[in-house]
DNA sequence: AAGGCAAATGTTTTT
DNA sequence: CATTTGCCTT
């Protein structure tokens, strides 16, 4: 019976796999290394693997860890494995790094010598403790940029060293990043909190450290698989290592080219010492694409094939060439969006579906002017990444008070709030608060209370502080009673909070109000995972690892704008890669470094294999950045490009206008005979200064197209527009 | 202590 | 260019 129900899964599980996948699926070598590249069903061959170990070699799900990057990640994966199952897989774990060692240090926080109710400290709250710890020090911050210690802080922690592991030199740059280090590492374990970093690393050490921890879980886990094993660091690496111990099995599945993240430490080198750490592995390659035409793939082959240190992996795909690659070049950014605009426009019209395509890019800061161009061309669009929900101002500091109601005694809220609203307590209080506290050894609240029981501030301060104690006392008191949306609320309106954004004036208050009231509906829709526990610590937890990038109207048919980073994974029928020049992609801070260029190569090829029918790439020869304009030529990306896959798209026939002046209208390239060229910066008397697009026609009849500053594109007929160059 | 104004100043990618 | 920082006034 229950071989028959093998067999018959067996069947469904390989139904529709190639033979390198089923290879991958199957083998029952030790550990597996699959190196799968963009597009060729890496996360199908996961997801069967664990299937295949759960129903055919009787695996136990409890027996199962599956690691991924991305929280996305984690849950398209298990909704993979629901949906191949037709059921749900219980006790198996599935997660990201940061949270599956966030769920270890819950369990064990006695043994790594944390508070059991630590809070995790964000990017932003790990620069304000760096700022401070660095004001203690009494050091220049004009000469050590905060932001330059915090990175490089971070970067040790990457590659698992304390502060204790490195040796002072005696160079100044060194001791004094040491020093700070030192300080940060002790002001974390006085606040109890840990940062991203700390995360990995005190995971490692805990297993590290106690054996007996670390038996139970390599007993418990038979079978690990790591997903994107490219983007894995020092300290992940080691955490996988120590945890395979004799009998636990690896799966790793990762794309040395699509490694994209070695700026914040992850090693490619890892997947080399695989091989050799992991032994004996069974390695196999997935080249076989099902993703895009042919000319897309020789468009991304040719890009990735001039970086030196590569595995070597070329992609294939049966399916036909399909359309050509097409590239635009834009006078300036604004005629970019537009052209990009259009052509989603006429890709909607076509009975598309917006939700299809894609806008990527390589820094966030591009995405403001492809928003107004969608805006203005009505195309509903969703932006990924930039600020995350959980990462807002407004956010953090609701969930300051929320953490405060929990426990008065959490120093990072306290502080964060104490004067959010403004209530009377400025610096100068705070200061003292802040020393009696340390004085003390006390939190924060303690000293407050403390200070106000010894007459310690001047009467304005004290009451102050004291209508602040006793505010966040009215708030907690019974709160634990109420539903996690009525202590959202709570939070926010006896705060003041709500109200302080309510007055702020300008589209900003309005985002900030809006953002709070999600929030509230976030604390509704929560799902708390253990029903019978207090649900706010739980939320609070949740949140501190989620960037809460799933969106609210995730469902509706927009286009999707996302940088490069984000996109990967992903997969669209139409692609727009935009800003493909010199300095901005490949960007300037990675042209020093010959393995940050190739890095910035492999992001090229990220980005070209995202696509699946139709690539779009366009660049803008004149690009306003902080202001000033800047002229780039067309990226290095791009002339790698072999031409018998590249269409150049002839502006005269793909510039906007509406439709009744296309059928008739010639163009001509120079406007030679006009007095005026393309590009050119021109004045009008009423719209301002602007940039020639287009002709159509000659001489003084010609109509001329040009992009004004303040009132976008307009169509005149130039002997009677009375433009003027500038 | 708060709020307004001017000046400076910084921007790659993110769990 | 925007936003944040710092300085100044109330």
């Amino acid at each position: 019976m229950l071989l028959d129900c093998a067999a018959m899964d067996v069947t469904a599980i390989l139904d529709k796999l190639n033979p390198a996948q089923e290879e991958a699926v199957t083998s029952d070598q030790r550990h597996v290394l699959v190196l799968a590249g963009a597009g060729s069903g890496k996360t199908r061959v996961l997801v069967h693997r664990i299937v295949w170990q759960v129903q055919v070699e009787n695996i136990s799900p409890h027996a199962i860890l599956a690691v991924t990057f991305t929280n996305k990640a984690a849950r398209e994966m298990r909704e993979r494995i629901d949906q191949l199952l037709g059921m749900s897989l219980r006790g198996m774990w599935v997660g990201t790094f940061h949270g599956l060692a966030h769920r270890l240090l819950k369990a064990h926080w006695r043994d790594v010598g944390l508070p059991e109710n630590f809070q995790i400290l964000d990017s932003d709250d790990q620069l304000r403790l760096v700022k401070r710890v660095m004001r203690a020090l009494e050091l220049d911050e004009q000469r050590w940029p905060p932001r330059q210690a915090q990175w490089w802080i971070n970067a040790q922690k990457d590659e698992g060293l304390r502060s204790a592991h490195i040796q002072d030199s005696g160079d100044v740059q060194l001791a004094t990043m040491l020093r700070i280090y030192r300080e940060y590492e002790a002001s974390c374990d006085r606040l109890g909190v840990i940062d991203f970093a700390e995360l990995l690393l005190r995971a490692l050490e805990l297993w590290r450290h106690h054996p007996q921890v670390l038996a139970h879980y390599q007993e418990r886990f038979q079978h690990v698989l790591v997903d994107e094993f490219q983007d894995t660091n020092a300290v992940q690496y080691a955490w996988l290592r120590l945890l395979v111990g004799s009998v636990c099995r690896v799966t790793a599945v990762g794309d040395d080219d699509q490694s994209i993240y070695g700026w914040r430490g992850a090693k490619v080198e890892n997947i080399l010492s695989y091989e050799r750490d992991f032994e004996p592995t069974h390695t196999v390659r997935l080249e076989q694409n099902y993703r895009s035409t042919s000319n897309i793939l020789k468009a991304a082959n040719a890009v990735i094939e001039k970086n030196a240190d590569r595995l070597g992996k070329k992609l294939w795909t049966d399916s036909g060439d399909g359309e050509m690659v097409a590239l635009y070049a834009a006078f300036n950014e604004h005629d970019e969006a537009r052209y990009i605009a259009d052509r989603l426009h006429q890709w909607v019209n076509d009975g598309q579906r917006r939700d299809e395509a894609a806008i990527l890019y390589r820094s966030n800061a591009q995405s403001r002017v492809l928003e107004a161009a969608l805006l203005q061309a009505e195309i509903p669009y969703r932006i990924y990444g930039g600020q995350r929900f959980y990462e807002r101002l407004e956010i953090k500091n609701a969930l300051a008070y929320l953490r405060l109601m929990l426990n008065v005694d959490d120093d990072t809220a306290f502080e964060r709030v104490i004067n959010i609203p403004a209530r009377g307590i400025g610096e100068r209080t705070q200061d003292t608060i802040r020393q009696t506290a340390r004085g003390a050894n006390t939190t924060l609240w303690g000293a407050c209370v403390e200070l106000i029981a010894t007459n310690g501030l001047p009467g304005r301060a004290k009451n102050a502080v004291a209508g602040f104690l006793g505010l966040i006392e009215d708030m907690s008191l019974g709160s634990d009673a109420l539903k996690l949306i009525e202590q959202a609320e709570t939070a926010i309106e006896r705060s003041g909070l709500i109200d302080l954004y309510r007055r702020e004036k300008g589209e900003r208050g309005l985002a900030r109000v809006e953002n709070l009231e999600e929030l509230v509906a976030a604390c509704g829709n929560f799902q708390p995972e253990h029903a019978e526990q207090p649900i706010l610590p739980q939320f609070l937890d949740q949140v501190a690892l989620d960037a809460g990038d799933r969106q609210a109207d995730e469902d509706q048919d927009a286009v999707q704008l996302m940088t490069l980073h984000s996109a990967k994974g992903l997969e669209f029928p139409l692609v727009f890669l935009a800003g493909m020049e010199e300095n901005l992609f490949p960007h300037k801070m990675s042209l020093d470094e010959p393995g940050r260029l190739e890095e910035e190569r492999r992001l090229a090829y990220v980005g070209i294999t995202r696509a699946m029918q139709k690539l779009y790439l366009t660049f803008a020869e004149c690009r306003s950045i902080y202001g000033s304009e800047s002229y780039n030529s067309v990226s290095r990306f791009v002339r790698d490009i072999p031409s018998d896959v590249l269409e150049e798209v002839r502006l005269q026939n793909t510039i906007t206008r509406p439709t009744s002046y296309a059928a008739g209208a010639l163009s001509s390239d120079l406007g030679d005979d006009t007095g005026f060229a393309l590009g050119q910066l021109v004045c009008h008397p009423m719209y301002g200064e602007g940039v020639i697009l287009n002709f159509e026609g000659h001489g003084p009849r010609a109509r001329v197209h040009v992009q004004f500053e303040e009132v976008g594109t307009k169509i005149l007929i130039l002997d009677s527009a009375r433009l003027s160059a500038v």
